[in-house]
DNA sequence: CAACAAGCTGCGGGTTTACGCAAGACGGCA
DNA sequence: TGCCGTCTTGCGTAAACCCGCAGCTTGTTG
């Protein structure tokens, strides 16, 4: 068996390095890319079948290099190994995860223990693994309990890469008036208008950067997911 | 010779130990703290004088902890040690330096070598050490070269946490228009403009949420800014 | 099938933004 | 001292935004 780690810190990658070893002695060979561009080159020449993934890094991050090795070999079990469980990060993870697909969701925080145990249950046992902590957002996020629909993330974003109620009319095939109905929800679900009924109209906030920020804030959007939605955005005013 | 490690991350805790072990054979006690709480508590019970600091933590961030430690001891020497040259991260930290105090700046992409180095010059010699790729950035943000003036970086935070422009004359002390004006210079340097010329009304962007992205995807602003930005504005709200 | 909730859409109007134009204010410099 | 560039401010306008109201289309449920 042959594991792909692709990882840009060389503390964490060697660190895995021997995690891996450790954990499955079955595996014969381990090897190492630095950022996501090389990790995509990597697991197509190998054929890559166990891939132990780092979201964020600078070249080309987690999720994108992700995304065009599942589409190639959508069977290839991918470990991500993230600091963070930001909501925005645990979404683009789910987005792009094939059906039936085996893959796994752990923190950097987690134990070696957890780790191990994670890394045995996905690339021999095929099982998904996902983090306790990541586990509650990802139910908040699909079910549509307490958190944001699809639709309500999608007009969020589109505010946030800064387009006009019109631009995300056109883009999203709606009237004028249905954006701003969304855009409505998402203020209310945001709980944006908090300190502007503060009686005198003294601090009141512009509810369409206060969404970005207060989002930002809340973790829903990160850099990450800001650099992706921009880069469909580019696509999409190019393709018109 | 005592010295206080702040740093959340346990692999880079530990990297950072033997460093500090092998650079300054003068140095009999290492302390660690996991994050800028800590570290702070840490710092005034031993009133540490040499710290090695990470900028992003959890808790509370390396730029918050050591503003007041600095306030407490201004000789304290720091080297904060990051992942990230953000324009934001530069700028946050040369904002809190007081003056004449010796401190460093140091990417952990860096060798072994170089921070080794950093520590013997910022803890013995009481040297400034700022890595090459940051000190780029800081002569860009602090001369006005290409870069951003106070002002405008000031009004970039403020629309960036969604305030009016009322809001905003209210707090910088500025007439409506004086803030318009600078907004119009701030959407022409962060060259909003681009595809909004694209002909058609078709695509144009919304100024000011689009500032704020392209700032985002500059890094000229970053999780961490925002987060002490929205502090302070909550600080001023409070105040009246 | 009737009833009802949820989402899309047009209309209308009150606010906020973006920005050209032009009149001071202030500081440097020859 | 007088000219000039930069910064501030007020006025005015066209566009964009926020949102209540009401009519329509759907999918769901008893």
């Amino acid at each position: 068996m042959k594991v792909l780690i692709v990882e840009d810190d060389p503390l964490h990658r060697s660190y895995l390095h021997e995690a891996v070893n450790a954990a499955l002695p079955e595996c014969d060979t381990v090897i190492e890319a630095e950022n996501g561009t090389a990790g995509e080159k990597l697991a197509r020449d190998h054929k890559s079948a166990h891939i132990v993934m780092d979201l964020q890094m600078a070249n080309r991050n987690g999720i994108e290099a992700a995304r065009t090795i599942w589409k190639e070999r959508p069977e290839t079990r991918i470990l991500f190994w993230s600091n963070y469980s930001d909501e925005a990060y645990v979404r683009g993870v789910s987005r792009i995860v094939p059906d039936g697909a085996a893959y796994g969701y752990v923190l950097k925080s987690a134990s070696d223990e957890r780790l191990k145990l994670a890394l045995r249950s996905i690339f021999i046992e095929s099982q998904c693994v996902i983090d306790r902590e990541v586990r509650g957002l990802q139910q908040k996020s699909l079910g549509q309990t307490n958190g944001f629909t699809d639709s309500e993330y999608e007009i969020l974003v589109d505010i946030a890469l800064g387009l006009t109620d019109r631009a995300i009319a056109k883009r999203r095939g709606l009237s004028l008036r249905s954006v701003q109905n969304r855009l409505q929800q998402l203020y209310d679900k945001l709980d944006v208008y908090q300190a502007a009924g503060d009686d005198h109209e003294d601090g009141r906030f512009n509810l369409r950067a206060r969404a970005v920020t207060v989002a930002l804030l809340r973790k829903l959007l990160n850099y990450s997911a800001l650099e992706r939605a921009e880069a469909e955005l580019q696509e999409w005013l190019d393709g018109k």
